[in-house]
DNA sequence: AACTAACCTTGACCTAGATCAACCGATGTC
DNA sequence: GACATCGGTTGATCTAGGTCAAGGTTAGTT
């Protein structure tokens, strides 16, 4: 296992073997011994944007970090309504321990590479090594935050509320992970579709297109190509977004 | 610390001290020493209804399980819109171990009555006892599935689905609760106004009202009173909330 | 018994966003 | 070079649910 960080306090990521990212889950001390068993089960999935990972109720056997790419996870209706209800960026957990099987479709959006685990040698890691449990409990309440977040967007904000939500949530959590403070102005790649983004929010993709045609033309925000956006004023964004608290790095 | 079942299999739900009720936070096996020290530090709070428990931004110095009553964690925009995110019915968790403050208003829609432990000690206890966490991240999970489910309800139902679902759920976790399984019909009380019911579907309360009736209308519940539900045919009410899977038992 | 205050219902009307449809531009391929 | 295909935009129209307003029921108070 390669070395990390020696800072004395908490790390809350974690280079892990060969990987080109840190993982978010494995562990919040990476030179413990414990970890080195894990890494012998560790390996690479690859999938082509597009693909489906899993289908819901699928038997899933492994967890795993994102390394690179953008997977979903959605719920589908009888008659093909569809919710995303999951965003999973690099260096975010996906799997459940405990769990046989998916509960949700796992949606490759862009090329994508995953480090994964095997399930069960990976809970017994977690009963083994109680800080991985505890990472990953704390990763849990995370993402229980976002979903909350995300159920307010949901169920309260109008379109053009959703729309300058999602682009400052992924400015954010696309800051955070490039670890850049641009000066003035903040710059986002979209990495999903209209179609994507109207499933994340609740919309239809006309809507999406409207409304981001909309805050454009407002000057709210500045588009080249259809998914490279400019966002001269972040506050301005926020307070399109309708956002009471500053909101965290969600997703 | 009283007696509990000793089957061998995993227990969910745990008698604790002089608890009424069955703690599902605690612990898996409390015949463990450790839990003595918690038990230490236990007490109840009891709110009237309409109480606000604590407000989004608070600090939270506590945890703890619902006795008896309801009470929600909701919300809010600056202009007064409100979501909620999370129904707590009795034997459910509140508390995010390891922050500082409350993200949510929680409210107490009843009478209610809450068996607390200080945080500290609490944190404490999952340090040292590893199978706490390990319940409290099993929990935490089905609070995240639950999240999730209810943001496909947000999303994609309509009116008429959302009330149909949140019937379901009500009547689900009832039934589970009171371990009661009636022949033909299933029986609820609503603990819920017509206005927490809008605010937990992101409806207003004029359309609860209107959704209510016509589903009263069309024969898909019988009501008694504001409140009292007979549903004469439980897979006809989960048909009209348009639910994939059977849903498990959310909340 | 009259009064008040929650809580709930119903009606009339309006609007945000859905639906249906045409079209644009880039990319790939036969 | 013709022509799909995919992702995106924009327009015209429709409708589910919101808004505003009136009234009804029940329980508690004086």
């Amino acid at each position: 296992m390669s070395k990390t960080s020696t800072a004395p306090v908490k790390l809350t990521h974690v280079q892990c073997g060969d990987c080109p990212i840190r993982h978010r889950a494995v562990c919040a001390r990476c030179d413990d011994n414990e970890l080195n068993r894990l890494e012998e089960t560790k390996y690479y999935r690859s999938y082509e944007a597009g693909q489906t990972i899993v289908w819901s109720g699928d038997r899933m056997d492994f967890v795993g970090s994102v390394v690179s790419g953008i997977a979903t996870l959605t719920q589908t209706m009888e008659d093909g309504r569809r919710q995303m209800v999951g965003l999973l960026l690099p260096s975010d957990f996906v799997g459940r321990p405990g769990r046989e099987t998916a509960a949700y479709d796992v949606v490759a959006t862009t090329d994508l590479v995953m480090c994964c685990f095997r399930k069960r040698p990976f809970e017994d890691i977690m009963l083994t090594t109680p800080h991985v449990g505890q990472r990953l409990l704390e990763m849990t309440l995370d993402e229980l935050d976002a979903a909350r977040e995300w159920m307010l967007l949901l169920g309260r904000k109008t379109a053009r509320e959703k729309i300058a939500s999602l682009i400052a949530i992924i400015a954010r959590r696309d800051a955070s992970l490039k670890m850049a403070k641009s000066e003035g102005q903040v710059v986002v790649d979209l990495p999903l579709t209209r179609e994507a983004m109207s499933e994340y929010l609740g919309l239809t993709l006309e809507t999406v297109s409207r409304q981001i045609s909309a805050l454009r033309k407002d000057g709210v925000i500045e588009i080249e190509g259809k998914r490279h956006i400019i966002i001269p004023d972040f506050d301005r964004l926020i307070e399109e977004a309708g956002d009471d608290s500053d909101g965290g790095f969600l997703v």
